[in-house]
RNA sequence: GCUGGCGUGGCUCAGAGGUAGAGCAGUCGAUUCGUAAUCGACAGGUCGAGGGUUCAACUCCCUCCGCCAGCUCCA
């Protein structure tokens, strides 16, 4: 008999004979991984643990706790998924069912809406496919034979990815359920134990938006059911942090469906923690070079024509004014760069001026289609810190590496760090109307971020047709509470609009040159920064952010009027601060400062009155004890100076 | 813009073809209290808006507005 070698991870070497399969190899080495086992990789290659070994290989063996293995066993509960809607719905038609972080979907093309009910029909025909138990068996076919099955079976969408793939498919079966795939599976649907369909919603049919709306089904799966649970808990307490519903609740900003959607009314607390992010955005700037500018809300359609707004991105402005009837026509600012380009313009400048770095906390308008608004994330008027910086091509690296320094301050000060990455958006040289046309100049300007990135060793993702419609971007993503990928910052070269608006300078030599431009935040958007910190700090922010720093909390009336001496004195110190002089009991006046999140309650009675103190109460700490008023100011301008979190 | 869900006092929610209810919040009164909810009374809603069906609509139908999730798009 013909024995082969297999080596594993570890690199010992196994003498197995020819055909044996991955899940043997598994036993033979312990009962317990065979059972943990998802799937096996072969030379690198991902395989079932039913795979037959036929010549000398390189084998792992794949656990369900990895995130390979996990994933393979997700993809099997869509599967099982997708099995138990044709159950329910025989003509249901299958589309796509891949893996996601964190879970799976699948979609499908039915008449009938799912509905939250059908969710938890759907599970109990899952749990009868998981009880029954079926194998799962992988072929490999012939295209023509997949596109025969697929058309027998009345499955368009299959048919159409079969035809765009070679000569041979795999498909995988599972009693009378097929589906074109991949793979690799689990063995049996029997071994799913742990999973969960989480909602339904509307999907195009790969993602276009010219082509039908599919319904697609999300779910989860884990190994165990307490993972699986935990999970569930976790996503729950995620909620809870949603700025959308926290937000509103604490009174920082609100909507009226008179004034419209995607248009936020920030409340007096919201204003006041956008008041003090954009002071410390601002001094930083100015710190650094920067200098800010005031530039209109709109421009006359003209200055759009010039940028390119007008040819890629018109749907994406508030339009003032009918052409047609003669009327000027304006358009409300979707960006500030062409109002700084004027001002750049404003005379001839020298090689000697520049780097020119002009910053501007600038309202924006940006029209915003009506399924897109969310809270204070998506809207259709906000605040950036927008800038601008225009240097010479020598300059372009070390600007770049000053707008990163600043970034990377205001993140850290902020506390926004953890689940924050870099993303390198590139343009679509396939899409021509979204971009401006110079495929040379956007080759090499993407060839010089790149460069620079990697000269500043920083680590990041890229990205395809996410570039500006003029530029190349390095964004800064992060993750709302609801795991959505959002931009939070962006930094841009940009070639493109210096030579449509004909931005010169003077060199050394007297010739005229063109500069190049950055454009950059340095905080982003300052409501979804606002949105963010308060889904970091569940509402709870550092000292220093916080609207309202200080609650002062008399016990009975006769403190009152001590109580408004220590408003007083904390006042005149620049703390915010309020008292509670309602007629209610201590625990009463705590339990509502605590649930506003208020920093310090400063808790005064008889004790207090005398010794001129304050029994100090932190949100996160409790009781902390009497302090003298004067420790206690102290103690509070240290934490706001050093922007403790 | 698309798919689906939703819209009842400030908030959380109950109700239902015959014309609305609770808790919290609010107001007033009592209580003057030591670290997460004192007691009582009162007040508060043209049931998101408009149109239609009906003897009768908050409830059924249509349109619009807004909110939520996802898709598309994007800071």
């Amino acid at each position: 008999m013909d024995e082969i070698r297999v080596q594993l991870p570890d690199g010992s070497v196994r003498q197995v004979s020819k055909g044996t399969t991955v899940l043997e190899v598994a036993k033979s080495i312990s009962p317990r991984l065979a059972k943990a086992a998802a799937c096996g990789r072969i030379n690198g290659q991902l395989v079932d643990l039913g795979y037959a070994c036929e010549s000398d290989v390189e084998l792992e063996i794949v656990t369900a706790d990895t995130e390979n293995g996990l994933a393979v066993l997700r993809h099997t509960a869509a599967h099982v998924m997708a099995h138990a809607v044709l159950r329910l719905w025989p003509q249901a038609q299958l589309a796509i069912g891949p893996t996601i972080t964190n879970g799976f979907y699948y979609d499908f093309d039915v008449d009938h809406a799912f509905v939250p009910e059908d969710l938890e029909r759907i599970e109990k025909e899952m749990d009868s496919i998981i009880k029954e138990d079926l194998a799962i068996v992988r072929e490999e076919i012939t295209r023509e034979e997949a596109l025969q099955l697929f058309r027998e079976k009345g499955q368009p969408y299959k048919i159409e990815l079969v035809e765009e793939l070679g000569d041979s498919v795999s498909i995988y079966r599972q009693g009378d359920f097929v589906d074109l795939c991949l793979g690799p599976h689990l063995l049996s649907t029997g071994l799913l134990k742990a999973y969960k369909l989480l909602n339904a919603a509307g999907a195009y049919w790969r993602g276009d938006n010219s082509r039908p709306m599919l319904q697609r089904i999300y779910g989860t799966a884990f190994v165990k059911k307490g993972e699986l649970d935990a999970y569930l808990v976790q996503l729950e307490e995620a909620r809870k942090r949603d700025h959308n519903k926290l937000g509103r609740e604490l009174e920082l900003f609100m909507t009226s469906d008179v004034v419209g959607q995607g248009l936020p009314l920030l409340m007096p607390k919201g204003a006041k923690v956008l008041q003090i992010l954009q002071r410390f955005i601002e001094d930083e700037e100015e710190r650094r070079g920067y200098m800010h500018t005031k530039t209109p809300f709109m421009a006359k359609k003209e200055l759009y024509e010039i940028s390119g707004h007008w040819q890629h991105y018109r749907d994406g402005m508030f339009i003032i004014g009918d052409e047609d009837k003669g009327d000027e026509v304006l358009a409300l600012r979707p960006m500030t760069c062409p109002f700084q380009f004027q001002i750049y313009k404003n005379r001839l400048r020298s090689y000697r001026d520049l780097p020119l770095r002009y910053a501007e906390t600038s309202p924006l308008f940006r029209n915003e289609s009506s399924g897109e608004m969310h809270g204070l994330i998506r809207v259709r008027q906000f605040t950036i810190s927008e800038g601008h910086l225009i240097c010479t091509l020598d300059q372009l690296e070390e600007e770049f590496r000053g707008v990163i320094q600043l970034i990377e301050y205001v993140m850290e000060t902020l506390g926004l760090t953890d689940d924050i990455w870099f993303r390198f958006s590139k343009w679509d040289p396939n899409k021509k109307d979204k971009y401006i046309d110079n495929p040379e100049a956007w080759e090499l300007t993407q060839r010089q971020m790149k460069r620079i990135l990697e000269n500043l060793e920083m680590e990041y993702d890229e990205a395809d047709d996410e570039a500006a419609f003029y530029g190349p971007k390095l964004d800064i993503q992060a993750r709302n509470v609801h795991g959505k990928e959002d931009t939070i910052i962006t930094v841009q070269i940009d070639f493109a609009l210096p030579e449509r608006f004909d931005m010169t300078y003077v060199a050394k030599d007297g010739s005229s040159q063109r500069p190049v431009v950055i454009h950059r935040t340095s905080i982003g958007c300052y409501e979804r920064t606002l949105a963010m910190l308060i889904e970091k700090y569940a509402g709870a922010f550092p000292v220093w952010l916080a609207p309202v720093q200080v609650r002062v909390l008399p016990i009975a009336e006769r403190h009152h009027v001590y109580a408004e001496e220590v408003r007083e004195r904390l006042l005149s110190q620049g703390v915010r601060v309020e008292v509670d002089l309602r007629n209610e009991k201590i625990g009463y006046k705590i339990r509502e400062a605590q649930l506003q999140k208020i920093p310090y309650m400063l808790v005064l009675g008889d004790q207090e009155m005398e010794g001129h103190t304050a029994a100090v109460r932190s949100r996160q700490m409790g009781d902390q004890g009497a302090m003298p008023l004067q420790d206690f100011e102290t103690q509070i301008a240290e934490e706001i100076r050093t922007k403790a979190r």
